[in-house]
DNA sequence: CCTGAAGACTTCAACAGTAAAGTTCGAAGC
DNA sequence: GCTTCGAACTTTACTGTTGAAGTCTTCAGG
């Protein structure tokens, strides 16, 4: 007769007041209001990121593509970037760049080239049909965002991104080095 | 001669202020206001996990380990969750916990065995070690945690922190399953 | 010119993650 | 009590990323 009646019995994620709590419990000298800042940033954004992947993944983009996309689109016309500044927008090295701009040119996403005025250096360029599926993406990843933000007025949706601003300038200016990989974490 | 005065010029990262008016320029249909929000939010998310990342090398241990003992710690005394519970909690599939667990068990970190009452489960548990290491990382990171807040009032870290947990608590239950793999992503 | 140094990308080997198939044990029915 | 089903973990094959080494081009001197 297996009872486990109680070693196998809650595996269900925490809430944010239980993580919070659970962290006073195991570690005294924490401020409540800091670590309540930090792990509900950390939760919200773990979720903007699985919403995105669904998206994306039903336009036949993965979630990396979009973000190559995205740093192209962004940088404006005629929308060409050198694998190494994407590579440095992105935070990754440049041997994943040339591996996924293999892909995504095979796939019609994005055109490579050699400069023809410095053969040392290639240019990546946005397709036709890159820009209308980042668009695409655009279109519901701007609906997920105004519904996560529904619940707050104007006013609270200006104050938290202007708090959240504040926050910004003050970690990028104490380690201005854009650099640094990143694996996952939540 | 070469010349390349204006495709080879402008690498650097752009700043939040810089991003959001890319947005603007190249999709119209976007409420500013909410873009700051989502685009602070990431970036600050992306700067903290760079941090961490930093940090916990030092200890000699990886994020993705410093997550593990994360998960177990949180639970509580006596410190053991199964394989398949710290899959859960950290978003990713068994395998992969299989084979962190293989590499943690390794340096000590944290012990593997199966369960006695019921052979099909295995327990994790944290080592003395592993627990001593998450307290390092601990004492670091709540350091940094602190002076990423430092621009702000007490007032103004509480108004943050409810304005991201009403925000959490939206997205939360819109999609209430907390599985869902992710990769990476800035 | 020719050589050396530096830069930009690519290639290679090792490693970490996913998805799907495989294994083992426990529980329910006949 | 034998069989079947399902749960929990592991194994296998493959994809994607890293870090280090390699290639090719440009630039600066001798």
């Amino acid at each position: 007769m297996p009872d486990n009646s109680d070693l196998t019995s809650a595996p269900a994620e925490p809430s944010l007041q239980e993580q919070i709590a659970a962290y006073q419990r195991e570690f005294q000298d924490l401020d409540p209001q800091v670590e309540q800042v930090v792990s509900a940033l950390q939760r919200v954004n773990r979720r903007m990121n699985v919403a995105y992947g669904r998206q994306t993944a039903t336009l036949g983009v993965s979630n990396a593509e979009w973000e190559v996309l995205k740093a192209l689109v962004l940088s404006g016309e005629p929308y060409r970037l050198g694998p190494g500044d994407l590579a440095k927008r992105l935070g990754l090295t440049p041997a994943a760049m040339t591996h996924r701009i293999d892909r995504m040119a095979g796939e019609g996403l994005v055109t490579r080239e050699r400069d023809e005025n410095n053969r040392v250096r290639v240019i990546v360029e946005l397709t036709h049909e890159g820009r209308e599926k980042w668009l695409e993406a655009m279109r519901m990843a701007s609906v997920f965002e105004e519904d996560l933000l529904q619940d707050l007025s104007a006013e609270e949706r200006g104050l938290l991104g202007e708090l959240l601003a504040r926050v910004l300038r003050r970690v990028e200016e104490d380690q201005p080095d854009a650099g640094g990989r990143l694996t996952d974490l939540d």
